[in-house]
DNA sequence: CGCCACGGCTGCGAAATCCGCAAGACTCCG
DNA sequence: CGGAGTCTTGCGGATTTCGCAGCCGTGGCG
């Protein structure tokens, strides 16, 4: 079950070759894959192919190794207003110390979708998903608050999710 | 082409129920099915069914109907930093006028990922993808700052992203 | 009440797709 | 030159997708 996009890092077969970073190296016709399943995540392999000159076993077994890499996952997104949870917030986070290990702490809970350490006058932005105001709540002043290091926090209330993209690559 | 989420609003064929905010009536069954798809995009109709208690030929017509209504999109998603996108930013915005003006103007652009509307010391909040540094320093200074109405921006450059997942639901 | 239209579900075959496997080609390196 | 590793290709067979026809419960309407 792959749920986490960055933490994966099997490194049992040691790949072509890695930027420094730690990052995979992809070639073009592997970001031509992904741009083609990031129009539509369920397009057969046999019509990839066609798009990016491949086979459709090469296109099979390169979108496998991406995946179980983690360098991009296929999954069914909403808007999570629509699916019944009411309360989104973005929150800034200051921390003093250690900002990897709060931003780890974060990743833990399953409220937090997004997870971003960040440069500016926030060290960390999260994004939060919660049922109601009372769960919202919770999860900002019991939980996030609670955490030792957290310095401050700052909290944006959603009002309406106007635009919502991946496709980076179709320009 | 399903890029957007929020925009589409065909209302060809009157549907079942709709709440007043106009999102589409989702009963329990097309949730289950929204949470199979989050956990894999790409599982067969025939082992959804199996999971949620329907035929596969049902949850084919599900599934369709939830892409067509723009319920929700099946899409590869990455990590934009390792696909070549070297500079992200979060960038809270203040407007003094129309926001949804300005956040329509927003989603117009391509290198816009995310926008969002919301409550507390920013009116809207985006998220941006961009090749370089000089990009990314065109895209805030040159052409949202430019947008007639925008009171000033606050810009927060992503060092690290920790976590994106996509499975409310999965709880 | 009877009738009909409609949306959703089921159950099929036919076509397309997925998947595993084995063999060839290519590059890199000692 | 040889070898290891990876990528690619080309198959069948199992699986999945797709389209269609039929069924059923609901609701509108005379």
């Amino acid at each position: 079950m792959h749920s986490e996009l960055v933490a994966s890092r099997s490194a049992e077969h040691r790949d072509s070759r890695e930027s420094k970073n730690g990052t995979p190296h992809l070639d073009a016709v592997s970001l031509a894959i992904i741009e083609q399943l990031q129009e539509d995540g369920r397009r057969p392999y046999a019509a990839i192919g066609k798009a990016v000159g491949l086979s459709e076993a090469a296109v099979r077994q390169r979108v496998q190794k991406l995946l179980d890499q983690g360098v991009m996952q296929i999954v069914a997104v909403t808007d999570p207003l629509t699916v019944g949870f009411r309360r989104q917030a973005m929150v800034g986070i200051n921390v003093e110390g250690d900002v990897e290990k709060i931003a780890e702490a974060l990743t833990d809970m399953a409220e937090v979708e997004y997870v971003v350490m960040t440069a500016g006058s926030f060290d960390i932005l999260a994004e939060i998903v919660c049922e109601d105001d009372d769960h919202l709540l919770d999860v900002i002043n019991k939980r996030i608050r609670a955490l030792p290091g957290v310095r401050s926090t700052e909290s944006f209330v959603y009002l309406k999710l106007k635009k919502q993209t991946y496709m980076w690559g179709t320009r």
